[in-house]
DNA sequence: CAAGCAAAAATTGTATACAATATGGCATTG
DNA sequence: CAATGCCATATTGTATACAATTTTTGCTTG
């Protein structure tokens, strides 16, 4: 595998506690679907709709949104079916303070175990952030960043805290699309340039710091006090006329 | 319901994002035969046969054992089929440096919502605690321990916190069962009645301190040098040689 | 014409049947 | 007699068919 891939974005699907196969990568692939926005929060995604895209039986594809209502990517609802997760104000703000808790510990103990490649590929991925955000991809942007905080979780080397953190950056890329103020601000890089500096240094310490105030600026850069924008549809076009 | 049952061991299925019906059924009572020991960890859980035994398709066991494979307590192997988690010392370790972390804020914010009556309930829990030891019922201890820290969590409001911490303890339990010096001396509730001490004067920082010792004391307890009974069979059989 | 009800359509929940893969035993062979 | 390869068996992976529930739609009725 050339290297001059960063970070793959498959390393998203270790947290599934699923045997590789079939279903494993229709998980991936609607997930992918999901964080990219192609499918809004909210949206229904019925057996048989998703089973005719993926040329799939209902089987495997209720096998896949059962491991991502795991995830909290899906909401299952009894006899009703599956639809793309629409986190609330109070688990918007819930899933930041678990992160601000759990990942300066990681990354506390990313920086202990950090080796010359994985800085390597941490740069190289930064500068790929940069440049979905250069050419005004935001989705890309916000893709790529939290792929950079799992990347930090797994060189951690503690699987426990991986799985976890996983959870909880793909719930956050749901919820930054939904409240973000400014989404470009939501990706900005800097932050996480500031944290390779500090990696780099061999300091922990800071680099918890960084990543501390790094997930506070991320919270505080929500708005969570006016609801998502609802399905105006209706009212409006009634309104309308 | 009468408010005897000072806390419902079926607060323990809240985590597993399914709606309620069969699947989640079979889920709890599986999850309870593996916590009381009844199925001891790596022991096969054949689809047939477990569906045989709750008299349901194989379908909704494997749902099932999918949902328990999330939480950790169950491994699947692809081809092979599901097992009980037999849980490495590496996994031992970090699920309780994460319970370490993440249990004390959860015991602060608890503390902050905990009304007269979580007090009441918890109190008669630690007698139910008290009256498990006391007849030697060591996994039921067990079980009742591991209940009343995902009280806590509960009481604390804090759904994404609540679903790590259950996740956790329901591993801490496999774990314990496997790796404790004196399985009795794990379910001790003295430490669980000082929290209450604690949560009753409204001292949350004293809660947090007690959680936090109470946690390192269980870790500590576990004897995680020597490997639980491992396959030995043909290393030492050809060493012997 | 609005409201309520009933039947039909659509969707999810479950069971069963078939296909693919792994395991264990047996025969063959060196 | 041991080792290897092959075939029978058992178990998991997947698809399809049937049952149960919900939603929609059209009809009846006040």
């Amino acid at each position: 595998m050339p290297s001059d891939t960063p970070l793959t974005p498959q390393s998203l699907d270790a947290s599934f506690s699923l045997p590789p196969g079939r279903v494993l990568d229709i998980c991936v692939r609607l997930q992918n679907a999901i964080l990219a926005q192609r499918l809004k929060p909210g949206a229904k995604l019925s057996e048989d709709e998703v089973g005719e895209i993926f040329s799939s039986s209902r089987t495997v594809i209720r096998a896949a949104l059962q491991a991502l209502a795991h995830t909290g990517l899906v909401e299952i609802k009894k006899n009703r079916g599956a639809y793309v997760a629409k986190p609330t104000i109070i688990n918007a703000h819930e899933v930041f303070e678990a992160r601000t808790l759990i990942e300066p510990e990681v990354t506390r103990r990313a920086a202990k175990n950090i080796t010359a490649e994985d800085l390597k590929k941490l740069t190289k991925h930064i500068e790929a952030e940069h440049l979905a955000l250069a050419s005004n991809d935001i989705s890309k942007a916000l893709a790529l960043s939290g792929i950079f905080h799992i990347a930090i979780a797994n060189i951690a080397s503690h699987a426990v805290y991986s799985n976890i953190v996983q959870s909880l950056i793909t719930q956050s890329s749901l919820i930054i699309a939904l409240y973000a103020k400014r989404p470009d601000t939501a990706c900005e890089s800097h932050s996480h340039a500031a944290l390779l500096e500090a990696f780099a240094k061999g300091d922990g310490e800071a680099a918890a710091a960084i990543m501390q105030s790094h997930l506070v600026d991320l919270h505080s850069g929500l708005n969570l006090r006016t609801l998502p924008v609802e399905q105006p549809s209706l009212a409006k076009a009634l309104a309308g006329i």
